[in-house]
Order: structure tokens, then sequence, then C-alpha cells
DNA sequence: AAGATGCCCAACCGCAGTCAA
DNA sequence: TTTGACTGCGGTTGGGCATCT
């Protein structure tokens, strides 16, 4: 069965006779070398692993010794009583289902879970004890479910949730074996109750997030039937579906006062939304990455600790941002985590962990000032190395949102393909406000603005027709009229919009239109 | 001191699921 | 639809170390 019970295999100084490939156990340098290969190419592939590296170990091996060793996020040595009392939980919840348990209990492989359950079993039946503790039942296999489906939990006292800090959503009404849902016991209210999981919940296309902000997503690529996450609308992937969240499960809103040292001294922000640059609570070893948190989503047992740039890692290969946002006044890059599959938390990166071709620029410090006058309200250009390829219009941050924070930085639409080409047509107005909400680029450019980005469009520099009607422009207040245009200085003013120009607009919930209106022109413009 | 036993845990295997060609 | 590569998962084995006899 296992590879060292074949003498065969054992033979031959631990070489598989087949491929030459090597078993047995690992080695410093071949740890050194694996990682180091993933490190630069992020894991996966790991049948090139061997040919690219000259490892003599299959793809299944290299795989294997990532996931339960050199993964830079594992906590190392014994169990600690709580997570202890925890496998047992989930155990009495799922049974033998070490991966599912891994992924409730941080930094822990379901290698790790899975030695230890079956240590600790033997040990509770050779003495004679109970397998689970007091308190614990089995699961209780519903009648009408198989096995594989859903159990309802039982508890010693009945309450919501488990005493491991999960509440667990009991969808009886489930005919597709579904998932249970679970959440931690913080984000439970206490009003709420082990419940059906509602039918909207049930994986379907979902809509709309709730009253204050978050949107449950249906995690469409989840395979391992992982309960929904919530996210706020920032990090919502483009192919991540909201829903709506019913009433009874919507969370209450953690208040959570950001204590002084939490608030932008060495945390950066991404930057439209309010994040705080946490340490994973949890995180004993050393080389974890920070992890970036909307603030309404911060537990009270969170802590922002400083964390040194040795202390961090390069972030991996597959997390390196396509659609990179930085913060640009603290010395870190916060990472879009696009292809996270996990829904895990965004990345900070110290500048220094950054490759060259990303590092950011820094904000002069004359322009970081705690209030910006709209008058004198500016862009800057990008650096181009910071812009984004698929972008043409590539990146630019406004000085806006510095309120004693860094200033921020976001993407452009993509502009028309030829500019100069294009007449005023009403068909580039892009009037729908779901394109810039479902865009990360185009949450309120600052927590303080209160407003969104209603339009974004471009006026062609040389108008082949001139357009009939201005009156949304007049409406707008932009400045363009028809006379205006018809009798246009060759040089406008700064600032002043004209032909050529492309237009934002941000709307207010509590003004008008045209209080929030700009020119974007950082190609036009240093 | 030496062998026996128990415990821990790394590493393997086979199977199943997913996905792209 | 089929096939093969890749990946994830659960079960199992055996080496190494500590403790016991």
């Amino acid at each position: 069965m296992s590879s060292f019970s074949s003498g065969e295999d054992r033979s031959n100084d631990n070489q598989s006779s087949e491929n030459n490939l090597k078993k047995g156990p690992w080695t410093a340098e071949e740890d050194a070398i694996l990682a180091a290969y993933v490190t630069r190419h992020g894991p996966g592939n790991w049948n090139i692993v061997q040919q690219n590296t000259g490892l003599l170990r299959c793809g299944k091996s290299c795989r294997l010794r990532w996931t339960n060793h050199l993964r830079p996020d594992l906590r190392r040595g014994a169990f600690s009583k709580e997570e202890q009392n925890k496998v047992i939980q989930l155990h009495a919840l799922m049974g033998n289902k070490w991966a599912k348990m891994a992924q409730e209990i941080p930094g822990r492989t379901d290698n790790e879970i899975k030695n230890f359950w079956n240590t600790r079993l033997k040990k509770r039946r050779r003495i004679g004890l109970e397998l689970y503790p007091d308190g614990i039942k089995k699961p209780v296999v519903n009648a009408h479910n198989s096995e594989t489906n859903l159990v309802s939990y039982t508890h010693r006292d009945s309450q919501v949730g488990t005493s491991s800090g999960h509440a667990v959503f009991n969808n009886l009404g489930n005919t597709q074996n579904q998932p249970l849902c679970v959440q931690p016991i913080s984000m439970v209210r206490e009003d709420m109750k082990p419940c059906v999981v509602p039918q909207e919940m049930q994986r379907q296309e979902q809509k709309v997030g709730t009253s204050f902000g978050h949107a449950v997503f249906n995690n469409s690529g989840n395979t391992q039937n992982q309960p929904l996450c919530v996210q706020p609308f920032s990090m919502v992937r483009q192919d991540m579906k909201p829903c709506v969240v019913p009433q009874e499960m919507q969370r209450q809103e953690l208040k959570v006062e950001l204590r002084e040292e939490l608030q932008l001294s060495e945390a950066g922000t991404s930057s439209s939304v309010q994040h705080v640059v946490f340490n994973n609570p949890s995180n004993t070893t050393p080389n974890q990455p920070l992890c970036v948190q909307p603030v309404s989503t911060l537990h009270e047992d969170m802590k922002l600790l400083s964390v040194k740039p040795e202390e961090m890692h390069d972030v991996p290969q597959e997390l390196q941002p396509r659609e990179a946002c930085t913060s640009s006044c603290v010395p870190r890059v916060v990472f879009n985590n696009s292809s996270n599959s996990q829904n895990q938390p965004l990345y900070a990166q110290p500048i220094s962990m950054v490759p060259e071709e990303r590092q950011p620029f820094e904000v002069p410090e004359q322009q970081h000032m705690s209030e910006v006058p709209d008058q004198q309200r500016q862009f800057y250009e990008v650096p181009e190395q910071l812009q984004l390829d698929k972008l043409p219009g590539g990146c630019m941050y406004d000085n806006y949102a510095c309120s004693g924070g860094p200033s921020s930085v976001s993407a452009l639409p993509p502009l028309p393909p030829s500019c100069d080409d294009l007449a005023f047509d009403e068909s580039m107005i892009l009037r729908d406000n779901s394109e810039f909400v479902t865009n990360p680029c185009y949450e309120p450019r600052s927590p303080r603005s209160n407003g969104y980005l209603e339009s974004i469009f471009y006026l062609p520099k040389v108008p082949q027709e001139k357009p009939d009607d201005f009156s949304m422009l007049e409406e707008l207040n932009l400045g363009n009229t028809r006379e205006n245009s018809e009798q246009r200085k060759p040089e406008k003013e700064e600032d002043e919009v004209g032909y050529g120009d492309l237009i934002w607009i941000q709307k207010h919930d509590d003004g008008p239109y045209n209080e929030k209106v700009g020119i974007v022109h950082p190609f036009l413009k240093p």
C-alpha cells in the first residue's frame, strides 16, 4: 500500500524505479528549491516543477510538500486547547472531512488534523472513553438525507451556533445537497436562530447587496461546499454575483471604533473604501502577509500589529495583480487578489517586496493635505509602470481623498478606441450606474464625499457633427454649452471642460450634479 | 543498557472530481 | 463524448523519537 511498504521502492536509495523520482523524506535543499520555485511561479502545475527545477520529485509529492509544510501560512507545533476543541466540534459536525475542517482552522492542514484525530481516537478507545466529550453528540443524520447530505447538529445548550464560535444554519429545505451556511458567531445577531437556508440563498443567481454595503455572494467556483461569503463591493470579483441577504441573515453592523493606533499611521488603505490593514491575530508564524479588511468587518478581538517588512513574504505569483491599487503615501502596496477563488483578504506588501515594475510612487508631502478644496483638486499621472495594461487610460490618483490618509489610485475606464475620430454621441455616455458600482474602480472616491461616480464620457476634440442638443451638458452645468462650444476658445483654461476632455461626473446624494464635475485627462497633463 | 511499545507525523497510495483538448 | 492531465481528498504506512519495562 504505502510506498514504504514496498521493499523495491525503499531500495535503490529511495529512487522510484519507474521515473528515477525520489521518495521519502524531503531534504532542506529540496525544500528550498521548491519554495523558491513556488514563490516565483505560484502553486499549481506541479508536474512541471520537476522539469523546471530538476527536483527528482513527482508533482504530487511537490504539491503535498508545499501544502503541508512549506506554505507560509501554516502554524506549527502542537494543537492549542482551542484548536483541539474546535477539531472535536468540527468532527462531530462533519465526520472525517479533514479538508473541510482544515478550512475552519487557519494554519492547520487536513493531514495535521487527521493525524491529531486518529491519535486521539486511538487513545480514547484504548482507555475506554467516549469519542466525543460530554455535551457534544454525534451528528444526527437526517433520515431523509444520505450520510453525505446534511446533518442536524446537536449541541449541549441548544443555542445558536457552536461553542467553537460558528453558527450553523441548517438548510433542511435543501434538496440539492447544498452546504450549510456557517457564520462566525460574532457575525450572528443574538436573535438569530439556526434556520432553513432560504431558497434564494441556495446557489441561485443572486442580486443586490445588503443595507450596509455588503453583498452575499454565491461562490460559483466553490467546489468545497464552503459557506457563502460576505464581502464589501470593492472586493468583489467581476465574476461574482451578489444576492439578497434575507433579513434574518443580515448581521449587525459591527461598530468598532478605530483605535488611534489603527488610524493609518502604519496601515495603508485601498483607495475608495475604508480599509484597515490587520495582522492576522492568529498568526504566530512569521512571513504571514497582512490582511486588509474593511472597517465594517472588524471584530473586537482583532488587533493591528506592526509587521516588520522582513516578516512579510512575496505575494505568490497567482495573487499578483492585474488590477493593482496602491496606497501611495505609505510604503505599501495593496494588491487585488483577483484570482483568489477562496475569497481571501487582500494582501498588502511593503514596497521592497514589490517587483520593480510595480513600484508605486511617493506622493509629495505637500499634497498630503487634510483638506483639498475642490478648486485645487488635481489629478496626477500615475507612473507608467503602475498603469494597467488593459486600460489605455492607465491609472490616476486624485488628492481629494487626502483627508489625513493617503491619496487614492484608481484605474480609468477604457477610452473609446480612437478618441479623435469620434463624434459626440450620446451612446458614449455611460449612464448605467451599475457599471461603476460593480467596478471597484468606481467606488466613491472618498468616503468623505458620500457620492459615486455617475457617468464618464469623452468629448471628442473635433466634433464631426455638432450636437443638436446640449441640454444635458447645460443641465449638468459643465460650462460647455451650445454657445461656448460654438465660440470655443482655441486654448481653453486649465480645468475648463471642453472638447477633447474626458469628463467624469460624481453624483452626490445630497447635492446637485454639477457639484462634482471634473475633468480627467491624465494623459494630456503631467 | 537494551529491547519493546506507543506516539507523532511526514509521506505515500488510490480514488474521484474537474477541466480542457 | 471521450480522454488524459491535474488536483483534492481520505486512508494508510512506516520512520523517528520518547517512554516504558
